[in-house]
DNA sequence: TAGGCCATCTGGTCCT
DNA sequence: AGGACCAGATGGCCTA
């Protein structure tokens, strides 16, 4: 369909064919009812189907005043600005049961009929019942009518910029939700929500990174012992901080559970590892670790940059600042995910617990629960970045 | 019922 | 000029 016949359709209030036009003019977008996470139930969500088909809802219970008929909707070139920006809510929910708060009607002061009275554009798509302002009708009578002949055509661009919009945010989850399919995490009831995903992800690779780190730091070290140089003081220092806990207290059995976990991601057995606590020290009981291919991939190469004494090494240097404990008993599976029996604690940067598991960094040591300040290595090594600059 | 999370709308701003 | 990006506002859904 092209601007033309959208047109056409304007001009016919046909807004729910036109807005079914719109839908199917871009391929990509998801009309099938779903509100935007269809792809993630598809895939297996850990976080429940959404019931509602909101975007459908709405987009075929918009009701418009096509004709532009309320002055409020034509003030967008004439009004004198200012203020805030944001519209604030949305005036086509209106299609909603229980929603919408224009029309004179609306539960809230806020939103388009505050900032019409601000002298704000209040909206270029403005409900039928908008129309019945008769006082700003009045008063832009002559407005109205020069603004009119464009009506037609900002509502369809309007309406355009929303479909763009959310593509823009489609796009976007689809992101998240790949995001979601490589950070390894504890699997849950519902999926890991928007911000849950970000500061997994920062951790995992800020973990990585110090892995990378480590690894070159313990070349370094074994050329200089290689040398006659201090290296062993290195290992003496190494040898006592890993025969019992750490300054947290919690034991040191990571490179246990990292030759544990390698050998289960390697060969595809069980393995039975603790590693990483949750923030109140208690350690996550019978976590079930399970692994994809492409996830084991990246644990492989992840953990095989990293020797028992690599561990020991970031152990001795990082877990006064991590608290680190989960149990794990995992197996190889579908999907790379921790199970837990219990309502595991996912640690945020922060020391801020919200509540959910943290997984994999469980048997690789990559600590995807990185706690409290989360691992400063730019004091550690001024070119954090390095390790990665080559996928620049 | 409150709070968290989310999708969507919306208008301003920035960029090409 | 038009599109991308951004952020505020709103309401729906879900859970504790």
């Amino acid at each position: 369909m092209d601007a033309t016949q959208l047109t056409e359709l304007m001009g016919s209030h046909d807004f729910m064919q036109l807005q079914h036009q719109l839908h199917h003019n871009n391929n990509n977008y998801n009309t099938d009812g779903h509100n935007g996470l269809s792809s993630e139930s598809a895939e297996g969500s850990s976080r429940p189907v959404r019931r509602a088909t909101r975007r459908t809802s709405q987009l075929s219970n918009n009701t418009y005043d096509l004709e532009m008929t309320d002055s409020s909707s034509q003030s967008d070139d004439t009004s004198g600005g200012g203020g805030s920006s944001n519209g604030g809510g949305s005036a086509t929910n209106t299609g909603h049961p229980s929603g919408g708060s224009l029309g004179g009607q609306g539960p809230s002061s806020r939103g388009r009929v505050q900032q019409t009275s601000l002298g704000v554009c209040s909206s270029t798509i403005a409900p039928n019942s908008a129309s019945s302002n008769s006082s700003n009708a009045n008063g832009n009578a002559n407005r109205r009518r020069k603004g009119a002949l464009n009506a037609k055509e900002r509502n369809m661009r309007r309406l355009e910029s929303n479909e763009r919009e959310r593509m823009r945010m489609h796009s976007l989850n689809d992101a998240f939700q790949s995001l979601r399919e490589v950070i390894p995490h504890v699997e849950m009831e519902r999926r890991l929500s928007k911000i849950e995903t970000l500061t997994l992800a920062k951790n995992y690779i800020i973990n990585l990174t110090h892995i990378i780190l480590s690894k070159r730091n313990e070349e370094a070290a074994a050329l200089e012992l290689n040398s006659g140089a201090v290296g062993g003081v290195l290992l003496s220092s190494l040898a006592s901080e890993s025969g019992g806990p750490v300054a947290s207290g919690i034991p040191t059995n990571s490179s246990a559970t990292t030759l544990c976990f390698e050998n289960a991601l390697a060969n595809g057995g069980a393995f039975d590892c603790a590693l990483l606590a949750a923030t109140d020290g208690s350690l996550l009981n019978a976590a079930t670790v399970t692994a994809s291919p492409a996830m084991q991939s990246i644990q492989s190469q992840a953990i095989h940059l990293q020797t028992p004494m690599e561990q020991q090494q970031q152990q001795a240097s990082h877990l006064s600042h991590h608290q680190q404990a989960i149990h794990g008993h995992g197996h190889l599976g579908a999907s790379m995910s921790v199970q837990t029996q219990q309502q595991p604690t996912l640690i945020l940067n922060g020391n801020t617990s919200v509540g959910m598991g943290v997984g994999i960094g469980v048997g690789v040591e990559v600590g995807v629960g990185v706690g409290n300040n989360a691992p400063n290595f730019a004091d550690i090594n001024d070119n954090f970045d390095e390790p990665f600059r080559e996928f620049l």
